[in-house]
DNA sequence: GTAGGACTTCGAGCGCACTCGAACACAAGG
DNA sequence: CCTTGTGTTCGAGTGCGCTCGAAGTCCTAC
């Protein structure tokens, strides 16, 4: 049983798994065949969104007889390459749109590019807010709970 | 008409409105009155939403004879501190509640000191994730139209 | 064979933060 | 005086991203 040696797995990273990255998916050894519930359990995200996720076409993930899902790597590597998109606030509709482009295949990479260099300004922007942000918040910190309109 | 004076200042200081900053509003010259256009135009928040912050208790506004808001100095800076919360995605609940503790006045410091902590925590958390969805997005522009569960 | 648990689909519901529209009030300029 | 513009209140609507519950199926262990 799949879910079993991932409990492992999951036991001997433990509390090492939030910075799950794209690359660590492909490196570490998992199973190639997961159940939802081992997929929820890697990435956290729920059993519930990630059929959502499959249900909006933001991923296909393929079926065993009776009609599970069986995530195999490429499944896998997607989930997580949204979770990171999404993470970054990139709206569902964008990462939708991309997923789109790469399922049209070739010639479709100037769109694309377009689309993560759009993003990428967008995190610059969100970058920067959360520092004028936190500099706010570390003066309001340092002067200690001074009013809050100065 | 402050409306105005307001428009010139807007004018000079074209495109450099975005950075404003609390401190800023403090020695910027503006008027002492302002319409609450004139605080949309300044801050970027909608009149809707400007009303909605007063509606919720976010920030009390005094008004004139004719029952118009008036934004004073001290709820223009209400104002861009709320919005540099909301920048980074401060829930309203936790901005109300932070508000409210001011507005009980002293002895409510150190629950003001725990929340603006725990944003600053939030915040932190925050850059890490835009930093890694930047890395992964950079990898992307760098490979070029890759596939997207890699 | 039967109880339990993990899975399936479907559609509806929720929480957040606005966002909008209707209907009305008032102030200043021509 | 009348129009235009800017404001007011109120309550309802919107969009996003989940989130949930119901009802049913299917494998596994006892």
């Amino acid at each position: 049983m799949t879910t079993e040696r991932l409990r492992d797995l999951i036991e001997t990273t433990q509390g090492e798994l939030p910075p799950l990255t794209v690359a660590l998916v492909q490196d570490l050894d998992l199973p190639e065949h997961l159940a939802i519930a081992d997929v929820a359990a890697l990435t956290g995200v729920t059993a519930h969104t990630l059929r959502y996720y499959e249900r909006i076409g933001l991923v296909e993930v393929p079926r065993d007889a009776a009609g599970r899902r069986v995530y195999d790597r490429e499944a896998l590597g997607r989930v997580v390459f949204i979770t990171r998109l999404r993470d970054s606030d990139m709206p569902i509709a964008a990462i939708a749109r991309y997923v789109e482009l790469v399922k049209q295949g070739p010639g479709t990479e100037p769109e694309r590019l377009a689309l993560l260099e759009a993003h990428r300004a967008d995190i610059l922007h969100r970058l920067a807010d959360l520092q004028a942000a936190l500099a706010v918040v570390d003066y309001k910190i340092t002067t200690y709970g001074g009013a809050c309109g100065t």
